[in-house]
DNA sequence: GCCCGTAGTTCTATTTTGTAGAACAATTCC
DNA sequence: GGAATTGTTCTACAAAATAGAACTACGGGC
């Protein structure tokens, strides 16, 4: 079990929907969140399967909602970050960042060698 | 063989790596850049697994550099990034953009939910 | 021409992530 | 109790990440 130094792809969006929810994210709002924001559709298992693996290594936390909300259907799992999560997403960004730093989309590289 | 929509995390930064060389880059160099970017040690294995993906999804093309090199050692093979990678890598940043977007990581989340 | 050093790429194997959707659970309302 | 509702867990598999050993190809001496 190596422990790996960066987040996945979809750990990231995951965790930075789950500090966007303030602690009051839940599996199914979670998914919301992302669809709505990004687009991307994703499947429930997917959610939960990263929610899952982020707890395992101490990136989030979770605790069970109110028994008997007042709504019907189960009960909700919240999540929130740990600052071991916070300093992962961290550590994401910044490597991501220095690789990103200066490059132009727009542009095709610097000498034009770009490939059909 | 599912397409999928966004780039993993280590193709994102491999593919910047192949852009900032400007279609000169080949494999140890690409992985020395990296290194040296970003800090982050990564196997060569890794690197020709993920440009091989890479290519394959036709996000990269690859041409052997000059048979007979002044230097002795196996010939190159030199990597140079496509219209559709760029719009891969354009796609993946801003989907992930739009996660961060307003997201504050020395601020605790708006209502201090941290978790131990 | 054959060894040696050097520079690079391929190959093999395994773990971790990503993905989907069906099954299951718990609650309210009739 | 049964249906509707809301949510989580389980099962299965595909794809991405990772390491390092093996292999290839060249130049330079001798």
């Amino acid at each position: 079990m190596t422990k790996r130094k960066f987040l996945g792809e979809f750990e990231q969006v995951v965790l930075l929907a789950v500090i966007r929810m303030a602690g009051d994210g839940y599996g199914m709002a979670i998914r919301r969140e992302i669809e709505e924001r990004t687009g991307r559709g994703v499947s429930i298992g997917a959610i939960y399967a990263t929610l899952e693996r982020l707890e395992a290594k101490g990136y989030v936390g979770s605790r069970s909602g109110s028994p008997s909300p007042e709504r019907g259907g189960r009960a909700r799992r919240h999540f929130a970050i740990s600052a071991e999560g916070r300093t992962a997403l961290q550590r994401s960004r910044d490597m991501l960042g220095s690789m990103w730093d200066g490059v132009d989309l727009e542009q095709p590289d610097s000498e034009g060698q770009e490939v059909a």
